[in-house]
RNA sequence: GCGUUCGUAGCUCAGCUGGAUAGAGCGACGGACUUCGAAUCCGUAGGUCGCAGGUUCGACUCCUGCCGGACGCACCA
């Protein structure tokens, strides 16, 4: 659709000339990029819509005479008929497009390129590696890291459906005082237990471990300095500490990677921050020998920001220990060698803004010029009705507990609905539904925004959610296999565009012609909401559309014909779009 | 205090680089299953787009101020 658009933005361009000219009247010529385009408001007004306000000083006339001769110019130009008919509505040029051209066009763009359509070359020849999920392993992923996930996931599909070659990595927080907390709470209350022998989830049983840190005697002070201890040891190469490190490590690693393969989520590379954080200090010792940095005279390194308004920030602690920030520094350098990118895009909450502006400057100010292709994904924060989730409180809604609850709903709707018997796998179903759901809705909202997640209100299958897309997806495919199985009339007839031209149809023609659009669009904003909001725009137009209008069934066979390539097309973007969004295409459900 | 960000219907969210009457879903009320799957569809009610200025032919959209919320400004991660 964006380059019919370009096609008439070219065409107004030049009748706006042709009438300057006919005016007499001189100055500089619109250029076609200046020329505004929108879709009015109402079909009936034209598919595309051309402000004239703009030009009202140039021509020393009023808006709608504009409009008028405008219109006039156009209907008087070959290439313009071509393409469609315009038309002057008050101060706005209208242009009809030539339904069934376009109509035509678009049926064959989307057979002949199959899973491809939509896909752009918006992209091509970048190199964007994203970075995602980073959990911590002392406890199990929660809510905030499925939108996280999804985003992450979401995001890296979106720019390598417009040409770009993605790598998505993760980076494992394995060490600091919090896993030092689990690991105290499990040497003194653990008893030598396993998550076997729990009946556990493994990174459930470590997290077990990590609240209950609270019932030892620092941890119940609300001190930490037994864990910062433990932590010295570690860093010190302790071989038991190490040992249990490991062990605990491992749980908790395999537990969420457990929950990663049920939700579809996956790495082409992992980083773990007990493997980065050295290459971190000894990338602010080299800044520090160079005087990019500073000592204080307790031994902690500084670097000062407030030439660039920002504050002055530690680097490494004056026991020469590193913190958070340091293992960033050199998981970056690190990954750049690796996988030399054009971009890095970080996929983290919005709570660590200021973090990132202060990495990125302390990554430029240490020489490396690619410094300026880092990009923070911030995404809002998931909130529940009572407030933030808060692990000391209990609030947290654990990941793998939704899923299961999610999943149960949803196997419950399959029995209540009587479809148990009728698809294959109810089982399978109802856990790609629970996917559906849960992914649509932590994507369906614009990352920037802090969301709510009210339980009860948030678990609904009906309305503008995921499984409403994925019906619309499984009725499309229901008549598509009856069809082919010989029910219906569409087998004896053919496909006529010109049956394509009448208002219901041509709603489900153009936004299906919109589709490569609002992939390219995602792309660039990254941002998943885009698809997702297109996909229920869509979903719900054909749903309107196939109550009102018989398919297979319709009056004669060339309309049957017709309606089902129409209909096929809707499933083929509806397919291809819930891809993008980690929304499982179900044929039956 | 400083910084970032958000404020649209009772609730959850859309609203394209400023443009024609601000749109959905949920909830409420009323309709539609002997007919391609009712996880659906159709209709009704519901908004001075936080407030006040400014820029503009035109502001939900841009600028300023104020009010309100969230987050950050740790030798925690």
């Amino acid at each position: 659709m964006n380059d019919i658009k370009a096609a008439w933005r070219a065409l107004v361009a030049e009748a706006l000339a042709s009438c300057m000219n006919a005016k007499g009247l001189a100055g500089e010529p619109v250029s076609a990029d200046a020329v505004i385009v929108e879709i009015p408001p109402k079909p009936e007004l034209g598919d595309l819509g051309f402000p004239m306000f703009q030009y009202a000083k140039i021509f020393r006339s009023s808006p709608p005479a504009i409009a008028k001769a405008v219109a006039a110019a156009l209907g008087g130009m070959a290439g313009a008929a071509a393409l469609g008919r315009a038309t002057a509505e008050g101060p706005y040029v209208n242009v009809l497009l030539d339904r069934v051209s376009v109509a035509a066009a678009t049926l064959e763009a989307v057979q002949a390129t199959g899973s491809a359509y939509g896909k752009t070359d918006n992209l091509a020849g970048r190199r964007i590696m994203v970075e995602f999920s980073c959990p911590n392993t002392n406890k199990p992923l929660h809510l905030g890291h499925l939108r996280n996930n999804a985003l992450g996931e979401s995001v890296s599909r979106i720019l390598k459906a417009n040409g770009a070659e993605v790598r998505k990595v993760n980076l494992i927080n394995d060490r600091g005082v919090h896993i030092c907390k689990s690991m105290l709470a499990y040497m003194k209350l653990g008893n030598g237990a396993t998550p076997e022998s729990a009946g556990m989830k493994s990174d459930h049983f470590v997290g077990h471990y990590y609240v209950r840190y609270g019932e030892l005697a620092d941890g119940a002070a609300g001190g930490e300095s037994d864990a910062q201890e433990l932590l010295r040891k570690w860093e010190s190469g302790d071989p038991e500490t190490l040992e249990l490190w490991k062990r605990m490590n491992d749980w908790a690693v395999s537990g969420i990677e457990t929950t990663y393969r049920r939700t579809g989520i996956s790495f082409d590379d992992v980083y773990y921050e007990s493997k980065t954080y050295q290459a971190g200090k000894d990338e602010v010792l080299a800044g520090l020998e160079r005087g990019l940095f500073y000592r204080d005279g307790d031994g902690a390194v500084w670097v000062d920001l407030e030439d660039i308004g920002l504050d002055k920030k530690v680097l490494l602690r004056k026991d020469g220990t590193s913190i958070y920030i340091t293992q960033d520094i050199g998981t970056a350098i690190k990954r750049h060698a690796d996988w030399p990118f054009d971009r890095l895009v970080y996929v983290v909450a919005s709570e660590q803004q200021y973090h990132f502006r202060v990495l990125f400057a302390v990554l430029e100010r240490l020489g490396n010029a690619w410094a300026k292709d880092l990009h923070h994904l911030s995404y809002g924060l998931v909130n529940l009705p009572e407030g933030r989730m808060k692990t000391r409180e209990g609030t947290v809604v654990d990941a793998d507990a939704l899923l299961d609850e999610l999943i149960a709903m949803a196997r419950d709707e399959i029995a209540a609905k009587g479809r148990e018997d009728i698809i294959e796998d109810p089982d399978a179903v109802a856990e790609k539904v629970a996917l559906g759901a849960l992914h649509f809705y932590l994507l369906h909202a614009t990352p920037a925004k802090d969301m709510l997640f009210n339980p009860k209100e948030s678990l609904s299958f009906n309305g503008a959610t995921g499984p409403y897309i994925q019906y619309m997806g499984a009725r499309i495919s229901s008549m598509i296999a009856k069809d082919a199985s010989g029910e219906g009339k569409a087998r004896s007839g053919a496909v006529k565009p010109g049956l394509l031209a009448a208002d219901a149809e041509w709603v489900l023609v153009r936004r299906v012609a919109t589709f490569p659009d609002i992939v390219a669009q995602a792309g660039a904003e990254c941002n998943p909401a885009v698809i997702a909001g297109f996909l229920y725009d869509l979903a719900g137009e054909f749903s309107t559309y196939y109550h009102g209008n018989p398919i297979l069934t319709a009056q004669d066979p060339d309309t049957s014909a017709t309606r089902l390539a129409l209909a096929t097309a809707v499933g083929r973007i509806l397919r291809n779009g819930c891809e993008l969004v980690c929304i499982p295409f179900l044929e039956a459900m």
